[in-house]
DNA sequence: TCTGGGGTCCTAGGACCC
DNA sequence: TCTGGGGTCCTAGGACCC
């Protein structure tokens, strides 16, 4: 069997200089919400060594020097042109998992000794190029993590290979591993890696020479697992089928700092009604609700707290989520605080309908038409249409800053670019 | 002055049960 | 003086990913 992982190069920015050829052959970076940090860099930016979450403010000299272009996330658009290149996947593999918004793994057809791989590979690169605009790299393995360790390769090595790696070789495997930093492998993250450094690997060689008993010991089950995935024993398999979202957040940073109690119950509420409107949209109800608000870590004691609560009945209800969030939020608020970020969780979201029926709960039997009346107004004539109340209204200093964002391209009938 | 957002999985430890 | 053993479930927190 044949893992394979296709990621499309810089994402983000790929994306932008598909309707924008300006952007094309010039240094470009896409910032993160807020438009704070640097989330995707060409390779040109990267040239220039702008870093990866690197804040904004601390390179405006050098956004100015070089003329950087800045774009803020356009989520529309790389959600729509995820699903497009997942399409021409699909019609190479019957086997196609969305792993992130610019990676999937894929099972490529078996065939005698992988005999064959690297050919189609090439061969769905360039469809994707032809079809999408975007251009990819693509791993190849036996196992998942070997198929992820070669995506990387196929990126370092993109000149030479022509941006295809694949891994069933032992001795290349071997070969090549002696050379990769073993921090750069899936699922070694810097914690590990220091713990992994006194004992002498360094190396992914090192680290898929580790016997398994040993990984377990110095980590988890997880290293044991990669360990094993690295030796070619597969220990993942392909999801196709997503599993059911287990839980959900709404978290974002503030435009403008919050110092009041009335913004910051409005902000809270904004998240609430989305993180609500986030489940419903997947049929799940939700059994617990988290809150939280918080200052900035950069500053001496920021404020910080958060509260839990569980919902029984579980729901998704709007009316339920937000009076119980407002009086979290009454109780979190420290007066004289500067709050820079507050978020809602729901959490152990299970299919609406199918849990335990509260004995001693109101239950609203009007609610699902006045939700299913809220969120088709909302689908329609678009997000917000229709609010409750404690949302307040119209756009707030506090709202998310996305000053440089695009147009939803392909999304939006208004937004369409036209051709001259 | 200005520093992202949204997920999953695993483990340790406490509460509780028989 | 000497005070069992073996489970499950839940939660908080850590680690990792993109």
């Amino acid at each position: 069997m044949t893992h394979g992982i296709v990621d499309v190069a810089n994402f983000y920015v790929s994306a932008e200089r598909l309707f924008d050829p300006s952007l094309r052959g010039v240094p470009v970076i896409v910032l993160s919400n807020n438009d704070g940090c640097a989330v995707a860099r060409s390779e040109e930016a990267k040239a220039l060594h702008v870093r990866m979450g690197e804040p904004v403010f601390k390179i405006r000299d050098r956004i100015k020097r070089h003329g950087i272009q800045l774009r803020s996330s356009n989520y529309e658009l790389y959600a729509d042109l995820n699903r497009r290149f997942n399409a021409v996947i699909a019609e190479h593999s019957d086997t196609v998992e969305i792993y992130s918004i610019d990676e999937s793994f894929y099972r490529a057809p078996t065939l005698p000794n992988g005999l064959g791989d690297v050919d189609a590979a090439h061969t769905l690169r360039e469809d994707i190029l032809r079809q999408v605009g975007l251009p990819t790299r693509i791993g190849l393995g036996p196992t998942r993590t070997l198929s992820k360790v070669a995506n990387a390769l196929a990126k370092a090595t993109e000149k030479v290979w022509g941006g295809v790696v694949d891994l069933h070789d032992t001795e290349l495997r071997r070969r090549l591993f002696e050379r990769w930093p073993v921090g750069e492998v899936w699922g070694i993250g810097s914690t590990v890696e220091a713990r992994l450094r006194p004992l002498g690997i360094r190396t992914t060689a090192d680290l898929a020479a580790m016997p398994p008993a040993v990984a377990r010991d110095v980590g988890t089950v997880v290293l044991e697992r990669l360990v094993r995935e690295l030796g070619g024993i597969e220990c993942a398999d392909f999801k196709v089928e997503p599993d059911a979202l287990k839980a959900t957040a709404v978290t974002r940073q503030f435009g403008e700092p919050v110092k009041t109690l009335d913004e910051l119950r409005e902000a809270m509420a904004r998240r609430a009604a989305r993180a609500a409107e986030k489940i419903r949209a997947q049929g799940l109800v939700a059994s617990r609700l988290i809150a939280f608000a918080h200052g900035s870590r950069y500053r001496p004691n920021p404020p910080s707290a958060s509260r839990s609560a569980r919902l029984s009945p579980p729901s998704n209800d709007p009316r339920v989520i937000l009076r119980i969030v407002g009086q979290m939020t009454e109780a979190m608020f420290q007066p004289g605080g500067v709050y820079t970020k507050c978020g809602v969780l729901l959490e152990d979201l299970t299919p609406q309908g199918r849990g335990q029926a509260d004995l001693f709960a109101t239950v609203d039997p009007r609610a699902p038409a006045l939700l299913a009346a809220m969120d088709g107004l909302n689908s329609r004539f678009g997000r917000n249409t229709i609010t409750l109340a404690v949302q307040g209204y119209g756009t707030k200093s506090f709202d998310t800053k996305r000053s440089q964002k695009s147009p939803a391209w392909t999304t939006r009938i208004s937004e369409i670019p036209i051709a001259r």
